[in-house]
DNA sequence: CAGCATCCGGTTCGATACTG
DNA sequence: CAGTATCGAACCGGATGCTG
């Protein structure tokens, strides 16, 4: 089957990725946008811009995140060398994370981006119902 | 007009499932900035910021994204007013798609984004490396 | 050429329960 | 407090068939 013959494939580039320093001519850098754009990486970005925070003032503060997918997110942002994680050996537990310098450039750039959104925010919804409107005119 | 109010009564109903919250300025623009970064819109901010292109231009320039994804893709970010879809009335088929003013304003600062990503990506990758190392030196 | 409708396998998500 | 394990639900993506 192709599922097969794809999964092959895949374990030939994971292999290639683990035996190190192998630079692929195939942009890596799409891997890397996907943990910065993913749904709850931006949010993290977003967050963490205005501080270190702790595993559960970022899942306070990041409504709607489930435990796993900001664990997840936090990880794959962590490898990716954008968020700084610093575990105090306590009881209880006392993590915090924080970005790095890259994770910083990174920020600024999300936050550009979110920032010009939701200051036309309102202008965008408009258009939406505009557009709803003439889709659905005879309703 | 009904519409409107009806809208914006299921869009409070969103807002209460979706976040739990009163805020009701935060949370229409999280749904925006799903589109926009979604996986695959990412690609087409990148691709119409360099003009307009057909469906199937589109297909073959934004490397592994599927008919259904794309179609999908185009309808969020031409709901939201950011692409402009034109249907030539011709046979075969003509249609096209660019961005929209506000699509442009997206398309600059999604680009800043990836831009800087791409410029650093080896330094990424390095420090991804050293993570790696770091955390599976016992092999 | 540019879609839409549908089915289906695979992946991912998210709530719950549990561990140190 | 900061996670891990698990399982059902939702979503993604390919394939196929159909339309204009």
């Amino acid at each position: 089957m192709n599922n097969v013959k794809k999964a092959l494939e895949e374990l030939t580039l994971t292999e290639k990725f683990r035996q190190g320093n192998v630079r692929l001519n195939a942009c890596p850098s799409r891997n890397v946008l996907k943990d910065v754009t993913s749904r709850w990486g931006v949010l993290v970005f977003l967050t963490l811009q205005q501080g270190t925070h702790r595993y559960s003032e970022l899942r306070h503060k990041i409504n709607g995140v489930s435990e796993k997918m900001l664990t997840q997110t936090l990880h794959a942002l962590e490898e990716d060398g954008f968020v700084l994680r610093t575990a105090h050996p306590v009881i209880p537990p006392h993590v915090e994370y924080s970005l790095t310098e890259s994770g910083k450039e990174v920020a600024v750039r999300v936050e550009e981006l979110v920032n010009w959104i939701e200051v036309n925010i309102n202008s965008i919804l408009t258009a939406k119902d505009e557009y709803a409107a003439a889709h659905n005119e005879a309703g």
